[in-house]
DNA sequence: AAGGCGGGGAG
DNA sequence: CTCCCAGCCTT
């Protein structure tokens, strides 16, 4: 049997139920593969029913504030994700007048849409016979092929997409798609693949020559940067505090912090108390610090890791831009600011 | 070609 | 701990 119909006879028995595969609307594909980039489909599914809800068409995207969306992302991460989403919706609807682009050149053309998401939406919405590569693709057909070439280089990459062309089913490519990646998922998985009862062990040669724990070859990224957060959680007397926009190139672009000084290691009061930018926002001698978490939270992110203190600072000096504590809550603010507001906020103040 | 960008789950 | 997830963008 050729390999697209073994893998569709898999995946019909097989494919979990999941709400976008009831659709074919491409603002719901759209919606889905943006918001899968990179993210498990549990880790996914309740932002899409959370999305779908609050914005049922691309024009009630469009028309909502960045701020409300990146709300709503709030916990997802990579956050540029949201702003190119909302942007793309804004242009779909105001430049195209709400219809997606039908084909796999206007789809990639969109901001945050690249090779594999354009596949995606092309097959699955129009029937376009473009094969998508993902995490999935990549490890199914590296085992069953016994490919070695690093899936994260340049020839890899061009290695793999075509292969998965070759294999693609042009009569039906929308399920030839999703079920290479429904299998590699469920079944091709990364740790304890399930090649006893594989529809390919005939056949996969990584299986055949016991390679299958050895791929696919990835190149390995650098190691993890170390830096150390302190944040300033202000005016708590007067129950108000103050919230930043973090704003360019970093982590967390778009979502809120308290006021943040960076240092090079972990710091005693001591050290906060004479640190220049610390007396630069704290004009007066007139204060109370505290210290919240003697042991820091470590927050890890793929690429560094947040050696972080809450430093609690009392003041009637209630600044321009302060904020009450009760409508911290109504702002985008990363996981790490939103686990400290759970344990320090009261109940009914979230 | 390489690096940056989140958060969570599995083993 | 390590690895990976329905990747994309910038430099």
């Amino acid at each position: 049997m050729v390999f697209s119909n073994r893998l569709t006879q898999w995946y019909l028995q097989r494919k979990r139920d999941l709400p976008w595969r009831k659709t074919k609307d491409p603002y719901r594909i759209w919606l889905s593969e943006i918001m899968l980039q990179q993210t498990r489909i549990e880790q996914g599914l309740p932002y899409y029913n959370k999305f779908t809800q609050a914005y049922p068409t691309v024009f009630d995207l469009a028309k909502a504030p960045l701020e409300e969306v990146l709300k709503l992302w709030q916990g997802l991460g990579y956050y540029s994700r949201a702003r190119n989403l909302h942007e793309t919706a804004n242009f779909v609807a105001n430049d195209l007048g709400g219809h997606f682009p039908d084909n796999y050149k206007g789809l990639k053309a969109l901001k945050g849409v690249g090779d594999y998401t354009a596949s995606a939406i092309a097959s699955i919405c129009y029937n376009e016979p473009v094969a998508v590569v993902d995490g999935n693709v990549y490890r199914v057909l590296s085992r069953i092929f016994e490919i070695s070439t690093p899936i994260n280089s340049t020839a890899g990459i061009k290695e793999f997409k075509a292969l998965a062309q070759e294999l693609l089913d042009h009569k039906d490519p929308s399920t030839f798609n999703q079920a290479i990646m429904e299998f590699g998922a469920l079944h091709c998985k990364p740790q304890n693949p399930l090649c006893d009862t594989c529809p390919f062990n005939d056949m996969c040669l990584a299986l055949k020559n016991d390679r299958i724990k050895n791929l696919p070859v990835k190149l390995k990224k650098a190691r993890v940067r170390k830096r150390y957060f302190n944040y300033l959680v202000f005016d708590l007397k007067d129950e108000k505090t103050i919230l930043e926009k973090r704003e360019g190139k970093g982590i967390w672009n778009g979502l809120y912090q308290f006021p943040l000084i960076e240092t090079e290691g972990l710091l005693e009061e001591e050290e906060l108390l004479n640190h220049q930018e610390f007396q630069n926002m704290l004009d007066s001698s007139l204060f109370e610090l505290e210290l919240h978490n003697e042991n820091p939270v470590v927050h890890k992110l793929s690429h560094q890791h947040l050696y972080t203190r809450f430093w609690k600072i009392y003041t009637h000096e209630v600044a321009e831009e302060a904020i009450p504590l009760k409508k911290v809550t109504d702002y985008p603010v990363p996981v790490l600011i939103e686990n400290f507001l759970n344990e320090y906020l009261p109940d009914d103040y979230k």
